[in-house]
RNA sequence: GCUCUCAUCGUCUAAUGGCUAGGACGCCUCCCUUUCACGGAGGAAAUCGGAGUUCGAUCCUCCGUGGGAGCACCA
């Protein structure tokens, strides 16, 4: 049979870091199984729900390199069908009309949570037998019975049967709710494989429930672990970035995101760690998804990014920060790059190249040295450049000292305390522009002498 | 509160019923080097606790402890 799994992202926010990574699972399992993954907007919340957000995901999963067989299908756009089943559910009176109000709802949940006991329905509406005109919403006659399931990550995972009470599926026929209209359409798009994220674990019993209750059959589950963040805690906004959006525009690549991502929580049977998606593709597996959940290490993000970085060329790197690729930038990017940790990076830390550096006369002295022999080795090294004569420089360092003769050209010319080589700058800078800031080095060691 | 779930270096993780529990990030040292990086070579760092099964348990079982998630007319 032939594998379909599906991406459930619900347009109420920008795409998720765990969404991401749970998208990237399906389509790593898709993949590896030579199967399809459908993409479906899960926009049964309309009032939460909006364009901007579904065009959000599509963006970033797209800039991923996450690929989909089929959709997105909008749930806002397949009302007729949950209807359909609704009202068989309705017909079969496994479903009934509740006109329960908030607050009644509100007090009894208080009351059940007061006396220890797990706050459910009571199932007050359930032999009312209130028709449609009742403008209540519409409830599932949840199985007294325990279920239980497979999960291809965790093994068996059994619920207690007096746990879940009658759960709202549909606040009129026209408004599914989530396990509904997800049973639903899991069964319409002969969906095999289930994988989401741990928080679904007690959705399952119900939609095991429903689906039983609709004469449809059981997809596999697999629950993948959380991203948890610094604090192991559920990755939340309050204390990280969590949308993908957020570390594009920092300046990672989706090739670093991607392999990072598919890293947590997975790992393969050699400890190969960089790997592209396609050879992830091959050898992932289920059965190699830990269970515990995974801090999100922005650390070893920058590491891999950074690792990423380097393995690029430079004409690719000028290409992926919109610079001109000119013989001027290449050399620009090769500078920075063995630095550089995003593409951002590029910008920031080559600053110095394109603006006149702003930098204290001091700085411009190597260890104890004295303003006036500062100014001595510019003035050789001045003398070089007008020749034509760089390459004299490290000659000229050899005689006069290395920390002597490097320390004050590349201060002149980068204004840091930590740069590229000053040789590898004045190559990059030119030498009118190389000239113009010694010139102006010198000045400011004549006013501190 | 109730339900479900998880537990190996600080972090991501590997492995095994029995050798020095492996790799990666981060950290430290050294080499390279005018500086900082890059690169190279080393190093410190972990099987939550208690019972049981067993000749032997980090691995199997139970209990405890700790963490996490879920308990909507959200998804």
């Amino acid at each position: 049979m032939e594998v379909r799994v599906r991406m459930a992202p619900s347009p109420t926010g920008f795409l998720h870091v765990g969404t991401a990574r749970t998208a990237l699972f399906n389509w790593l399992f898709a993949k590896k199984n030579g199967g399809k993954l459908i993409l479906r907007i899960e926009d049964t919340d309309l009032a939460r729900s909006t364009p901007e957000f579904e065009k959000d995901i599509v963006e970033q999963l797209e800039w991923l390199g996450i690929t989909w067989n089929e959709g997105p299908i909008r749930q806002s756009e397949r009302l007729d069908l949950y209807e359909t089943h609704l009202k068989r559910l309705l017909d079969e009176k496994k479903a009934y009309w509740c006109t329960c109000t908030k607050d009644e709802l509100e007090a009894k949940r208080k009351e059940m949570l007061e006396s220890g006991i797990a706050p459910r329905y009571d199932g007050a509406c359930r032999e009312k037998h209130l028709g449609q005109d009742s403008k209540g919403v519409i409830r599932f006659v949840m199985p007294e019975h325990a279920i239980g399931f497979t999960d291809l990550i965790r093994g068996h995972i059994e619920f207690k049967g007096d746990m879940i009470g009658d759960i709202v599926i549909a606040k009129s026929l026209k408004e599914p709710l989530y396990n509904f209209a997800v049973v639903v359409d899991d069964e319409d798009m002969k969906i095999t494989h289930v994988i989401r994220g741990e928080d679904g674990i007690a959705n399952t019993p119900k939609q095991l429930a429903l689906q039983a209750a609709l004469g449809f059959r059981h997809p596999h589950y697999a629950h993948l672990p959380l991203i948890l963040d610094a604090s192991r805690a559920k990755m939340s906004k309050r204390n990280a970035a969590t949308a993908l959006a957020e570390y594009r525009a920092a300046g990672y690549l989706p090739e670093a995101m991607m392999n990072f991502l598919a890293l947590i929580g997975w790992h393969p049977e050699d400890d190969k760690e960089i790997m592209v998606p396609e050879e992830i593709a091959k050898i992932f597996t289920l059965e190699r998804v830990q269970k515990g959940g995974g801090a999100f290490s922005l650390e070893k993000l920058n590491w891999m990014n950074a690792h990423y970085l380097r393995a690029m060329s430079d004409a690719a790197i000028a290409k992926r920060i919109g610079w001109e690729d000119s013989g001027k930038n290449r050399r620009i990017i090769a500078l920075v790059k063995p630095r550089a940790e995003t593409l951002n990076d590029f910008a920031t830390h080559g600053a110095f190249l394109f603006d006149l550096p702003k930098y204290e006369p001091e700085l411009l002295l190597w260890k104890d040295m004295a303003p006036g022999a500062a100014k001595a080795s510019l003035e050789h090294v001045i003398a070089l450049v007008e020749k034509g004569d760089a390459a004299g420089i490290p000659k000229l360092a050899e005689e006069r000292g290395r920390g002597e003769t490097f320390w004050p050209l590349r201060v002149a010319l980068s204004g840091l305390k930590e740069s590229p080589g000053p040789i590898e700058i004045l190559d990059a800078l030119g030498t009118d522009e190389s000239l113009r800031r010694l010139h102006l080095a010198i000045g400011k060691l004549e006013k501190i002498s």
